[in-house]
DNA sequence: GTTTAGCACTCGGCAGCCGAGAGTGCTAAA
DNA sequence: TTTAGCACTCTCGGCTGCCGAGTGCTAAAC
């Protein structure tokens, strides 16, 4: 969009005064802002030629302008001041993030920190590229009717399962199953453990009783567990602070579309790590959102795992403050979980319960 | 309450009236609900003498009754018809339930269940009375720098933790690390893991880089894990469909509340197994909660594990039929743990891969 | 040609008013 | 004790008219 760099400032100060008050700015009220030795009329004049262009819009004849989508979309591109994100909230995100061990539910707060952090609701999804594999099979006996399963899998984690049994097991049969398990069940994808597999381990194992159908049914569980890519939303609430959600019943739309993780696994995301992408109001492609914008950030862990964290707000965003600290985030994210948890011994064997480095 | 048969039928009937419809009940819709032979005209002296004795309230002159908090006590304690469950719902719970294999989330699922159910927002908790302890140690030796700790709680759930260390270990030392863990720190509670303790097994298995101290770590983190109730709230959306939320600031308000995990703790719970508690309005220790009702229902698992599950809701409320469902819900909750999770092994080892019976 | 001051015009929002309707309490009769 | 009748009260929705913010246009100034 070629524009005269007076209406570039214009534009600006409409985005970001209606940004600020929720409320459409007139000529007045630029001028004002502006302080330049330019007179609201002139400002009129410009504010007319902005919205023939299809940058800005009125309410009704009579009341300021405000920015259309296409305005917001320029905005963005080309006169959004890339802000630098303020200390303190550096601060805040650091402690908060180092506070959570790695783990499960790392991903999950992050995004519930994003959404504190910009009063918008956030949702954060983390997938696996890689094929998940089990690594390694372990069976503890307990006693004649209960063992445990413990697999290994590929990207480190532990999976574990207590079993009963109505007929009994001895250890012997264990560490026959322990055998066979690790060597044909191990390293592959869950869609090659097929009914035949199976069928021939129990042969193997002399199996009669279904133990071999017990634990592959297991290990398929936590394979294909660890293929779906878990999405989740949270501050949803968030949204009934914002003046163009008072309005229950559009709140609600939203929100309920927001629940369905299906749906948010199709939200716009982009295409390369520390990436930043932006989509406003009706760009998106989906109904419920074409009077929202969402801005969504990747992070990548090494080549294995990536992950998007992202909220979705009014188009009435502040969408530099917003991004900055997304990005911010993103970026924590991704060295935090690329450190892995090696952990660190100290020598003199004097480690503090309850230390961080424990775990 | 010492009320005349009379002046029950007609609280009765403004109290399920009001209910419907969310508007002050008038006189003559009392009289012609009744379709007794009473007239309007009685009926209004009638409910002048309720309102004076604190059962109703005009919101105005000239506009009906509506039910005070006392009213809806008097209304629940003494005049409620115990309703059935219908047999639509009692099957939508079954299989809800069914489905859900007995394991971590089945109480929160449950939550959710009776949210959707009722279109409340609705919490569950669950306790353990009893103390855990952890009933057995087992270390994998995974290579020269890492290993898995597997441990089983007394209550039968098992919790693992890979561990990489930057010093070596060996095959020899988990062994010795497992007999001296199996015999010092199974069947003891949280609070009897001291540092003497940790201090006289490093001494025994002659532990200087701290793994004992580690390990240690991770037992004690898990004892207090198990020792917090968790609660959760679901639903709290559900809140906005009700005509006394639409308030937004009211609505949220109530629902930041909620989400207060510890605030959660506090709601009034049942003394005895399956019991309901009814609390309304103004009867709630919490302002936040002056003008919503709680309903809770407890549900214990054997001696040892006892929850509560409750909704929250507007003093409006279908209280037979909310208490009705909620405690149809708890009853099979109770059960469905109870039942455990025993394996039943088709002895011709046919068992179907996905089948409900695994796990 | 561009900028600016001035002015008439438009339109939403708000306060005030009015009438309709619902429901009441009181009185007097059954 | 119950009931019919009636005057009274109060809310709600619609209508009106005013106010102010902001505009577009015109004509003068730079």
């Amino acid at each position: 969009m070629n524009l005269s760099e007076r209406k570039k400032v214009i534009l600006r100060t409409v985005v970001e005064q209606y940004v600020q008050t929720v409320e459409p700015v007139g000529s007045k009220t630029v001028a004002a802002e502006l302080s330049s030795s330019i007179s609201s009329a002139t400002i009129r004049n410009e504010m007319a030629e902005l919205e023939a262009l299809g940058l800005l819009e009125q309410p009704h004849t009579s009341a300021g302008r405000i920015p259309s989508a296409l305005g917001y979309r320029v905005y963005v591109n080309e006169l959004m001041r890339r802000q630098k994100i303020s200390t303190d909230d550096a601060q805040v995100i650091n402690s908060a993030l180092q506070n959570n061990r790695a783990g499960e539910g790392l991903v999950s707060r992050a995004g519930a920190l994003v959404s504190r952090l910009t009063t918008y609701p956030a949702y954060a999804m983390a997938s696996v590229t890689g094929v998940t594999t089990i690594a390694r099979f372990d069976f503890i006996f307990i006693d004649s009717h209960t063992f445990i399963i413990v697999t290994l899998l590929n990207n480190d984690s532990v999976k574990n399962k207590l079993i009963h049994l109505t007929t009994p097991v001895d250890p012997h049969l264990l560490t026959k199953l322990a055998s066979i398990f690790n060597a044909s069940f191990t390293g592959i994808s869950e869609e090659r453990i097929t009914s035949s597999l199976i069928a021939a381990t129990e042969r193997a194992v002399g199996d009669t009783v279904g133990i071999v159908a017990v634990i592959a049914g297991f290990t398929i569980e936590l394979l294909c567990e660890a293929k779906a890519t878990a999405a989740e939303v949270t501050g949803t609430m968030n949204l009934l602070n914002h003046p163009e959600y008072r309005d229950i019943d559009k709140a609600q739309r939203l929100i309920s579309y927001l629940s369905d993780n299906t749906e948010l696994a199709r939200l716009p995301s982009p295409e390369s790590s520390g990436e930043i992408k932006i989509t406003i109001g009706p760009e998106n492609l989906a109904n419920e959102l074409r009077d929202s914008s969402v801005i969504t950030v990747r992070y990548d862990v090494g080549d294995e795992m990536q992950g998007i964290i992202g909220i979705v707000g009014p188009t009435r965003m502040e969408y530099s403050k917003v991004a900055a600290r997304l990005s911010y985030i993103a970026q924590g994210l991704s060295t935090l979980l690329a450190s892995g948890d090696k952990l660190q011994l100290n020598p003199e064997g004097k480690n503090k319960l309850g230390d961080d480095d424990i775990g």
